[in-house]
DNA sequence: GTCTATACAGGGATAGAC
DNA sequence: GTCTATCCCTGTATAGAC
């Protein structure tokens, strides 16, 4: 790993952030070169094109999910299997840029229409729902289960100004999801 | 009213179709205008600019949470006074185009970004969440209310393959909307 | 590994004819 | 009310020097 790295590692972040604060088509790989003093030509070097930036932030978090997808559906559908998948997504959103990544895609969600690996981690989304519910499962039920799941995304960029801890977004998403995972009461 | 009356809706509806599904700034205003078979410059008779299709659009939703936050603020905060305003806003949402517009804004947020009158909505949204709140809220609570109001919104986005109908989604949104504005149980 | 320079396409927007 | 023609800008991407 020479010096390359740092930088291919700095595009990555500075990628990230201006791509979440103004939108990814709103950002040129001007601007990201000049926030890194760099000029577009070294972008191109590290990366083939800018959907290749993208590719790179999202892979990661396509393994995480599909790992976690392929030990579900290896278990029992019981709630307390729901509940481990709901732990361990939980868990598994505080480790490197996870959550910043979803971020990312929720909010350019048809910006990113049609690239490879986009489109590759919204399929295992879906099967992350799917091992949430059974076939028979009620629209109301199954919204539950989405809104489960969204809801450990949204407590990273809901709750703005209020000064929450880490800790304390881990908690509450924790806490509304296993509620929404468990059986409807009635 | 004129002929232009017409153009000026099929312009708002093509343009809203087209957002939705490629991006905002993905679509041009010369694709807009060959799908209805004019030119850009026609556009340009009818909207001042593309951000102004935008606004257009925004208009009779921002109005219709205005109304409903307005009327909030003048009820106490009861159980039974959120649980009516979801009742209202579940409401407001099969009215219009109020959930093609919600979907717009969800799926295009960054783009959207510095939208005078996307703004506007936003601040009314957040206004919509705070009257379903009080000042000592803890996070999970605000969580849960802002699940709520999500939750109808996405259940009209959500549960796509599955054959559901308009009265199921409405029920369903309703059904896990109430649960999420209630206290939660503990 | 990073630069300058440049090609090339496509965007939003305007002027003025019909 | 809609057209043609055009301006100007910014985008992605490449070639080739250092």
């Amino acid at each position: 790993m020479g010096a390359h790295t740092n930088t291919r590692t700095r595009i990555q972040e500075v990628a990230i952030k201006l791509f979440t604060e103004q939108g990814y088509e709103a950002t040129s790989l001007r601007e990201i070169a000049e926030a890194l003093g760099v000029t577009k030509a070294a972008l191109y070097y590290h990366f083939k094109t800018k959907e290749d930036i993208v590719a790179s932030l999202t892979e990661d978090r396509a393994e995480s999910i599909q790992a976690l997808v392929t030990w579900a559906k290896e278990q029992p559908r019981t709630p307390e299997t729901r509940r481990e998948i709901v732990r361990r997504y939980s868990e598994d959103m505080t480790r490197g840029r996870h959550h910043e990544v979803m971020r990312f895609m929720e909010r350019n969600q048809t910006a990113l229409r049609g690239h490879g690996k986009v489109e590759e981690m919204r399929e295992r989304m879906t099967g992350l729902i799917d091992v949430l519910c059974e076939p028979g499962d009620s629209p109301a039920v199954r919204l539950r289960r989405s809104m489960a799941v969204f809801a450990m995304h949204a407590v990273w960029f809901v709750l703005i100004d209020q000064n929450v801890t880490d800790e304390q977004r881990i908690e509450a998403a924790l806490d509304v999801a296993l509620e929404l995972v468990d059986a409807p009461a009635g």
